[in-house]
DNA sequence: TATAAAATGTAGCTTTTGCTACAAACAGAA
DNA sequence: TTCTGTTTGTAGCAAAAGCTACATTTTATA
């Protein structure tokens, strides 16, 4: 079914746009919010796993290069997440721990929901790497009261 | 627990990255096709209310001023999802349609599915304006299964 | 200690998605 | 037909995230 191209008779406006543009605009200030949480969290990782995190090691870990990496941080250093040294590896600072730490709950409790409501655990990963950034507080309480029936 | 800067002993790199570095990527990936898909269900809803879809109300829409309207629309043609012509509105190809319907398909599992988990509609709306874009098709079976489940 | 490998940093490019300000075309009415 | 307001288009800017190529510094080891 494509499309008549005859435009039809041009009126004043559309009436209601409704509230989907300010849905929109949430949606998209989130997305500026995630490459920093997915670089604390690959950070916390790193430091947890080996006590510092490196920009290859990040660079790895997010599959970029290390360029890359090495960009981003500055821009988080600048918002205060991390700090750096030149030539030294890369810290997290009060608030970066926080939010790394509050990433990373709700990171666990998106794959375990999954894999709870039967997602195989490799699909279970992909999603909620991408989901994780767009769980709100309300669909966040509504997965741990899920997981709270549905595995005492 | 703010971390300490000296840095440990540096080892020769890290041993396993694992498939995080891939996960990453998709994730990436994903997010390029975002906007294309709510730019084609925007242009969708507009043409099934109104009959067709200008770029003023696609900008209001999606909350974006009608320049980034145009240039995006723009992309979306050299992609093979539009037609335009100068002055005239929007409208969508076959394979702009075909990926309309299986976003809009998508969606509305996804804010039912919310709503069936007990998100109240305002926050589930959000919500899958986010997440819709980050469910694979287990997620979605598994969505479905939970909904057939649920409210038969 | 000297040197080679690894890690970090810099320069400069691209694409995408935003924006404001201004220009041109169109639609409806006077 | 001419005017006026709406819509569409263009120019030019910014920020973010990505890249390759090359330069510099650090680390490990011979």
């Amino acid at each position: 079914m494509s499309a008549k191209q005859k435009s039809p008779t041009r009126r004043k406006a559309v009436p209601s746009p409704g509230d989907t543009a300010a849905i929109q605009r949430h949606t998209r200030r989130a997305h500026a919010q995630e490459r920093a949480q997915d670089y604390v969290e690959a950070i916390a990782d790193l430091i947890a796993e080996h006590g510092e995190a490196r920009a290859t090691d990040i660079a790895k870990s997010l599959g970029v290069s290390h360029v890359t990496v090495i960009r981003t941080v500055q821009r988080l250093q600048r918002e205060g997440l991390v700090t750096t040294r030149p030539y030294r590896s890369i810290f997290l600072t009060d608030s970066g721990n926080i939010l790394a730490a509050r990433a990373k709950a709700r990171h666990e409790k998106v794959v375990a929901f999954l894999e709870a409501l039967g997602v195989p655990p490799r699909a279970a990963r992909i999603d909620a790497e991408g989901i994780e950034h767009h769980v709100g507080p309300e669909t966040l309480a509504a997965m741990e009261r899920y997981l709270a029936q549905r595995k005492p």
